[in-house]
DNA sequence: CAAATTTAGTTCTAGTTAGAACTAATGTCA
DNA sequence: TGACATTAGTTCTAACTAGAACTAAATTTG
């Protein structure tokens, strides 16, 4: 199983390099996500951002209650159908996207400056094959 | 950032299967990573168990809990140093390992069936060059 | 139209997570 | 030897996690 191993290793590396940056601008890996994909929206439903970031409903409830608590997001009503609601940023939120978001794309950006765009390429070929691999079996 | 986008699908991809699999099984993810970890050992301190595993040690007291509460686990007191102790299988986790460890990798094994050595060589050379770029950041 | 089903979101449970503070034991060094 | 620093592991806090059970509001269907 090399193959996973390495596949496991990397992931790690680029997860502690990543979640280390965000942690230094005072958010969580998941709000960051969710500040990330509010941003430059008008806002979204709660399933549907459940969708783009990958977090369970369960899970969302209590992550977005802490992004309202600290005044970063706002739930509004749904127009026309009474159980969504409409999830998006606050003035204050979107300040903090203009602030962060940016700053970590130039930090991700930074590890790739000695890579070549045919490395990137290889790199892309190969994680999508492995991808495959694994996501044909779940069918 | 196609590239990081693809090494987190690819992950989740791979996490998802794995982890249907180990829960299939009665076990957490973090449990299956520390009896797969013990199993064919004489045991070892918890914090040779973090490092091998990467789950911090205030996490691993949690994990281990559980497991001495399962049966599946015990610890038992270091010869020369009061202040460790060796984690180890009880019978009980000897047989559990013996049962879905092989399990464990026939499964992921199964991923791979059409992948030849060539292809397997190329995936890993890349995420080995990925994997460089986000630690040489970090030090 | 009314009953049954589906969908949206919250709540609950058990478990994982990192990091900081803490206790106990060991090692260092003056 | 005694003060200081280090190491091992536990405990605590705040947060994330999946999944199941639940409430309310559509939607489907007879």
């Amino acid at each position: 199983m090399p193959t996973v191993q390495a596949l496991v290793q990397c992931y790690q590396a680029f997860e502690a390099y990543s979640a280390a940056d965000i942690r230094a601008q005072g958010l969580t890996p998941p709000q960051f996500d969710i500040v990330a994909t509010l941003g430059n929206t008008a806002g979204m439903t709660a399933t549907e951002l459940g969708e783009k970031t990958l977090i369970t409903k369960g899970t969302l409830t209590g992550v977005v209650d802490r992004l309202v608590d600290h005044g970063w997001v706002e739930r509004v009503a749904h127009d026309s159908d009474r159980r969504c609601q409409i999830i998006r940023l606050t003035p204050a939120g979107e300040a903090l996207f203009a602030r962060i978001f940016p700053a970590h794309m130039a930090h991700l950006g930074a590890c790739f400056a000695g890579m070549s765009t045919a490395e990137h390429k290889r790199v892309q070929t190969a994680l999508r094959v492995l991808k495959q691999v694994f996501s044909k079996e779940t069918t």
